[in-house]
DNA sequence: CATGAATGAGACTTCATTCAT
DNA sequence: AATGAATGAAGTCTCATTCAT
């Protein structure tokens, strides 16, 4: 029908949009993006923009559901509790997809690390999207623990930890090259696992170290 | 004469302006501060702000200087290769002092944040001054490493992934209370402490956890 | 047949629209309406509007017309000079009527006010139509002059400011509910009533107040 | 001094800024007048506009207040109970001196008429302005009342009532040219001063009409 | 040294109107 | 007849920066 005819054009005008925004993002950052940029990168008109978001905190919203939930697709396994072992390969594996699809995700990076420090929905967002993932985290963590294979730390605050240095590693190399540009290599990933592997271990405790 | 006491007077009017420039931001964040937000809260008038900064970066960058360099300066001890050994208790006293410090700074490391994905100047400066401490903790790593004490990783992407947890644990603190308000408690150090010290191991390495 | 039909829904379509504005003009003044708001009310589409008439303006010109041809329905009565006399029951119900009328057009007339002091097309409409009520009650003032039962006074200027003492106090009730909500009770119809009264005397000319 | 001058300049530019919005007001209206209208009409640039007045309901207010003021100045007369009698000659100057203020304002009465409609805060002003002027009228009208020299009438609804004659002519005057252009003729104000004085005698009640 | 009035560019958002389906 | 996506003009407001005093 015309119907569904109107109702394609009117998907991939959106799309176009959510496309040349993402584009516009990852080129200037949050901020620095208007939405006159970002229709011009869509080449439709100024108002085309308000059909479909409310604002740029809008569209970067969709955009960013997106992207954490490709980001932490792989976190929704199932865990069961009794024959859920620490596997290092399963967990290195874990650090490749994440650093893979950061990786795929471009120089959005940067965007989003301002747009949850400026916009207090988005922050919320962000952190209720990355929930999932560090819940997970945690979960798996307290089960070792709970057979004693994990030392006596707060189990939620080291996902945070450990989670965050794989975040913010990808944070700063995408924003600044540091400690080299985004890419998954095996360096990366074969560095990260093992000081996960290494933060997961009964005897890592205070004392017990190289010195020992 | 008069010089000297103009001299005064116009360094009391440029501190002045950068303490009410640090409230501003800590309040409001880098890029929702406005210049006559600055001259405001320094009752000064506007236009004076542009005798003593360039812009609102360059106060900024002048604020942050100081702010790195107080939270770095127990950075700059001497390292005698001979004599150094890992001790977890001074590791320990380093990310205590480190929190103190970043809590003393309140609520500004938002503001940081902002600042440097926005400014490419601002980012420039940051880095150099962290690179301080990142490459004290690589030579530190280096050290070890050379004397058999560390696994076979690279010290500075480890420097940048240890150092990175903390700087990242301060930054979302600060900026979203998560995992909690910042502050240097004991759990925090503990458990930051702990996990640099698991990772700085001989045995840490892939495949040696807590299943063997 | 089918072109019977159409014509139907195409009356139906139209209907529904101007009764839709009705609603929205009443509720949000005639500015504050967008053609936009009108079709969601109608339910719909934008586009259709435009089938039925020309712009906001337009819209607006047919529901004052039937707005005010039934508030001022009773004046075309007819008038024959020779045993025509005043009568105050008559002069009363008149007044009610107008009164009765326009309560029930509820808050339309703030909008009535707006549109004819921002449109000059719709101001002309109005004026023409109330020329009508004016007229006739002039026509009446003259009457009774040329009996000598009126005084030496412009019966076209007397008719306007009678019958805007009428208007106002509809305008200001509907739109600031000020002296009170809009209504149709006693107290108001006598009141007014009997200004009216008291205006048409041969007695009631300068000086012959209640002094005299 | 320096400061002295600055002053001066800077209130000239206000008072620019608010001619140029009285003349414009008066020309295009309420609605129809933009923020850059008026900055083109006083010859400064857009920004300089929010330098002094909020936004433009903020400049009309203000306009509105310096234009109600000057209209109701006579009616801050003291009023002893005792003493007041109504003098026709004495209403009929305060017609005549409404009437020559109002004429004196031009055609900013339709802008009025549009603000207070359009925006609640105009709207809450203006009846606090002309509040003033409606109690001094309903007062006088309560004390001819005491003293039997005024039928039994509800004095503030006549206030209400013989005041909006006034504004109501003065409104349509300006701003449709009914019954005739604004002008403070003798014609018009010895028609409604013969029309107040008749409201405001004892006999003038229902029935008591040219009739009798 | 300090002041603060003035500037004007630029971002946001709404909405009347058109037109292909 | 009806639809609703697209357009783009117009208005709002903020703020960095300059400059005469």
């Amino acid at each position: 029908m015309a119907g569904v005819k109107r109702q394609e054009r009117a998907a991939a005008t959106q799309n176009q949009l959510l496309e040349a925004a993402r584009q516009v993002f990852a080129e200037r950052g949050y901020q620095a993006t208007s939405v006159a940029a970002i229709t011009d990168a869509a080449s439709t008109a100024h108002g085309t923009f308000y059909l479909y978001f409310r604002n740029k905190e809008d569209v970067f919203a969709q955009l960013m559901a997106t992207t954490m939930d490709e980001l932490y697709a792989h976190t929704l396994t199932e865990l069961d509790p009794e024959t859920h072992r620490y596997d290092p390969d399963v967990a290195r594996d874990r650090v490749a997809g994440f650093l893979q699809v950061a990786v795929s995700q471009g120089k959005i990076w940067r965007a989003l690390l301002e747009a949850i420090l400026v916009s207090p929905t988005i922050a919320e967002n962000w952190l209720e999207l990355r929930r999932v993932f560090h819940q997970g985290l945690a979960d798996r963590l307290a089960i070792y623990q709970s057979r004693g294979e994990f030392r006596d730390l707060d189990p939620s605050l080291v996902a945070q930890l450990l989670a965050g240095m794989l975040e913010w590693h990808v944070f700063t190399s995408a924003s600044f090259g540091v400690p080299g540009p985004l890419e998954a290599n095996d360096k990366a990933i074969d560095t990260i696992a093992d000081l996960w592997a290494s933060a997961v271990s009964v005897r890592g405790s205070r004392g017990q170290t190289a010195a020992d």
